[in-house]
RNA sequence: GGUGGGGUAUCCAAGUGGCUAAAGGGCGCGGACUGUAAAUCCGUUCGGGUAACCGUUCGCCGGUUCGAAACCGGCCCCCACCA
């Protein structure tokens, strides 16, 4: 199967990246970054982005698609994805998708996200709801319209029952029917064959590995890097200010820029953890 | 040497007589997740047991009490200030 494509994921600091580029090279294929974080302009150090002289001459998509000041999501992603996807396979190219952003990544599996609207006066009727009286209150509206939503969603987690609500409200439906008429979407790249890999190393590997990632980061300007990201409205925007590396360093300039030790070790003890959840997110949604 | 503060589970930290195997947080572990996903949320976290329950625990030793992490005495460490 010549043309299947190859996903390259793995938690970070695994080496998917290095892997991805050694393929892509083998095979001449270009790279669809699939990373939350690569995705915005300027955050690159705290990101591990591949520089561009480390790119080995092979095209890569999807990184420094966003202004760090605008949101990014899901759905961007799966469109600028797919485009990008269509437009490498016309010109006869193969693809190596590589990262390890798990949702967005699950995009190249299955659906995502769906195709109800939800109108701005709905959204803010929500956000009125969750202001007023938080998850407790949002649960409460989405019982009243559809008592057995108790089922369907985590009505601990305002996120969650807030998208619930806003489908709900859009679409006139009951959460189970929005919920199976998803599950028979499909996937929003469309149909190809996929070759899985997920990288991995025992912890024994990864922990030295990421403390001297992101003792490269700190002496390689992740400050300075987080400086500039603020005067360019890293802080309105919510994913990216609380993205690792990113979230420390801004807390720590706050802070008022004391022991820089305390940083590195801030920044290692969450990479850590999400290097943990990843694994997590492969093992449960992206294996059977 | 003196005065004051402190020693609680893997870490930080509440708790001043029973309802305490011991609040809360962290870490760890497990799980959920359709538009913030490197996010958000849930469960669990002394040992044994499915459980009832049993065993061991709050610096150490001893005492008071029906009963102590908590009260009393002694001792050992730590921190701050004074000398």
């Amino acid at each position: 199967m010549p043309n299947k494509v190859i996903i390259i994921t793995g938690p970070t600091a695994s080496g998917k990246t290095e892997t991805a580029l050694d393929v892509a090279e083998e095979i001449g294929a270009e790279i669809i970054s699939c990373d939350s974080v690569q995705v915005y302009k300027g955050m690159d150090i705290g990101s591990a982005k591949p520089h561009v002289s480390e790119r080995r001459g092979l095209r890569h998509h999807l990184m420094d698609v966003a202004e760090v000041s605008e949101h990014f999501n899901v759905q961007e992603y799966v469109l600028k994805a797919r485009a990008a996807f269509d437009e490498i396979r016309a010109r006869g190219k193969r693809v190596v998708v590589a990262g390890g952003s798990g949702f967005y990544l699950k995009a190249w599996f299955s659906a995502v996200t769906d195709e109800i609207s939800v109108s701005e006066d709905i959204r803010a009727q929500c956000r009125r709801i969750e202001e007023r009286g938080g998850a407790p209150a949002l649960a409460e509206k989405l019982l009243s319209l559809d008592p057995d939503a108790g089922k369907f969603v985590d009505m601990m987690n305002p996120r969650r029952t807030f998208r619930a609500i806003e489908r709900v409200m859009a679409s006139g439906k009951k959460v189970s029917e929005i919920l199976s008429e998803f599950k028979k979407l499909p996937c929003p790249m469309g149909e190809f064959e996929r070759d899985l890999r997920i990288i991995d190393r025992p912890d024994s590997e990864m922990d030295p590995r990421i403390a001297e990632r992101t003792r490269k980061m700190i002496n390689s300007g992740l400050v300075d890097e987080t400086r500039k990201l603020i005067s360019q409205g890293i802080l309105q925007n919510p994913s990216a200010k609380n993205s690792i590396g990113y979230r420390e360093t801004i807390a720590w300039l706050s802070a008022g820029s004391q022991d820089e030790g305390a940083l590195f070790s801030d920044i290692v003890k969450s990479t850590l953890s999400l290097a943990k959840k990843q694994r997590k997110y492969f093992k449960n949604s992206l294996t059977e």
